[in-house]
DNA sequence: CTTGACCCTGTAGTAAACTTTAAGGTTTAG
DNA sequence: CTAAACCTTAAAGTTTACTACAGGGTCAAG
């Protein structure tokens, strides 16, 4: 078990070295041991972590979400079982909403790629707006 | 069938002013008639469209992403029925994947919340991203 | 006929999330 | 052993998406 400088964490992320030393200050990522030269040693399981905050910006979660839902654990001194619980459900609502949302505008958009492009007097009702409306 | 000033569509949408006429600007929102005194008269049309804003922004699409969105009609000169319909199912393609990776997160979630606030001893792994790798 | 709640434009300021630059030290391939 | 390709910190700059401010005009109630 080799460990990753932060240019090899990068390439196996796709996330640039400054944005990673970024997402570190802000707590986003453990500071990682280090060599005897001072550079950044990280372990395999750093990927996992740095690809869910990608997912999940992309998903729309800001930083401080991202950083509450890595922090969401049971085994923490501070936190009980029901601590994490009632954090993770709000969380949950968020998703159910977000995924709502996601299936609505899914709908609209399915319509206006199959339903619209049929005739030609119906395309001037054929926006987005117009497909979510119905 | 009354207009709505900036004031009325801001609070119809719980967008404030600033923002309304900024959307203006980034071209998100089109440019309403005026009035003798040169104030902003919106039809009602435009709170769906502001809402829409506001939904595919918490959906993590960028403004520039929400004016594709909007964007996409057939009615107009410039784009055929076939260049819309490419469009939305590149738009398509992203909701799909952000719908997946939702429920993803969603499945752990319901991990961290249901299994792992049973025993004791397992409370070590509930964490979301031990939760997402099963 | 004035006071307060609106509206206007233009410009400047802010916060989040990077991204670049400067000025250096380290490692490795030839 | 040296040159390219790494790495370090600290600080400044950029982009996106607002948000506030300055300095003014409009309008309806009392």
């Amino acid at each position: 078990m080799s460990y990753l400088r932060i240019g090899d964490l990068s390439k196996r992320t796709q996330v640039n070295n400054e944005t990673l030393r970024f997402y570190e200050t802000k707590g986003l990522l453990e500071e990682p041991s280090r060599s005897d030269a001072g550079y950044r040693l990280y372990n395999e399981s750093v990927v996992t972590r740095v690809n869910f905050i990608v997912r999940a910006k992309k998903l729309g979660f800001s930083l401080k979400e991202i950083m509450e839902l890595l922090s969401l654990r049971v085994d923490r001194q501070d936190s009980t079982c029901g601590d994490v619980k009632a954090v993770a459900e709000k969380k949950l609502e968020d998703i159910e909403e977000k995924i709502f949302e996601l299936n609505r505008m899914k709908t609209a958009l399915d319509r206006i790629t199959l339903a619209c492009c049929g005739g030609e007097e119906s395309a001037v009702h054929c926006t987005i707006l117009n497909a979510l409306e119905v």
